[in-house]
DNA sequence: CCGGTGATGCCCT
DNA sequence: GGGCATCACCGGT
C-alpha cells in the first residue's frame, strides 16, 4: 500500500474525508478506466447504521479484516454497493463510495450505463458506479493494491472544498454528519444540505 | 423539477 | 418475513 494511503488505517470518519480526491483504476474490456472519488460515507462498528454493528457475519467479515480491501454487498434485490475497509483488523469499519468522477474511459462507462442520459448521471450514486465499473460480489474481499481494481492516492482536497452532511438512505443514526463530498462537483449524487467540514 | 413507488434477492431475526 | 447504505420511471407541478 502506498504510504499516502496510510490514513486508511485510522478511523473511518477520517478516512472517508481523506479518500476524496483519490483514484480508482479498473481494468474493463482491456482498457484502464480511471475515476476520482468525490463522495463518501463512513460506517463504524459503534454505529447503528453500519452492517458491522451487530458483530461479524459471513457477509460482513471483510469489514473486520485489514484496511484497503473491498467490502461489496448486494442490496434492494438488484444493486451492489462498494466500500473500502478502514481501521485495524478486528474492528469492523468501512467507507462507502457514493459517487465518482470519470477521468479516463468515459466511453466504457457510458456503454455499461446505457440508461444514463449524460456522463454526470453515469456514476453519481453507489449502485450506479458499481454498474459502471462492474463491481460485483466477485470483488468482495479484493485487495485494492492489486488489479483489476486498484486504489491510488490523489491530490489532497482542501478543507474548504469539502462538505459534510448526514448520510443518505439510512434509518438509524441519521443525525451523524458522516457523509463527505467535494463542494460544487457535478458528479456528486445529491445535495441535502452543506456545512463546513 | 419533484415526490411516490415498483422491481427484486438476500441477509438476519 | 421484514427490511434494506438503490435506481429508474411515472405523473403532477
Amino acid at each position: 500500500m502506498d504510504k499516502r494511503l496510510d490514513f486508511l488505517h485510522s478511523d473511518a470518519v477520517t478516512a472517508a474525508e481523506q479518500l476524496l480526491g483519490c483514484y480508482l483504476e479498473r481494468e474493463l474490456d482491456g482498457q484502464k478506466v480511471r475515476v476520482k472519488i468525490v463522495e463518501t460515507e463512513a460506517y463504524r462498528q459503534d454505529d447503528e447504521a453500519s452492517h458491522s454493528c451487530r458483530g461479524m457475519t459471513e457477509r460482513t467479515k471483510v469489514m473486520f479484516g485489514p484496511a484497503g480491501h473491498a467490502y461489496v454487498y448486494f442490496t434492494y434485490g438488484m444493486h451492489y454497493c462498494f466500500n473500502i475497509v478502514t481501521g485495524p483488523s478486528g474492528y469492523g469499519a468501512a467507507v462507502l463510495i457514493r459517487a465518482v468522477e470519470p477521468v479516463t474511459g468515459e466511453n466504457v462507462i457510458m456503454r455499461r450505463r446505457n440508461k444514463a442520459k449524460s456522463i454526470t448521471q453515469a456514476t453519481n450514486g453507489p449502485g450506479k458506479l458499481c454498474q459502471a465499473l462492474d463491481i460485483t460480489k466477485l470483488l468482495w474481499g479484493h485487495d485494492l493494491t492489486k488489479p483489476p481494481l486498484v486504489l491510488l492516492p490523489g491530490e489532497p482536497v482542501a478543507k474548504k472544498d469539502i462538505a459534510k452532511a448526514p448520510r443518505i438512505g439510512i434509518s438509524r443514526a441519521m443525525h451523524k454528519p458522516w457523509r463527505f463530498y467535494i463542494k460544487d462537483n457535478p458528479f456528486v449524487s445529491k445535495i441535502h444540505y452543506t456545512k463546513e467540514a
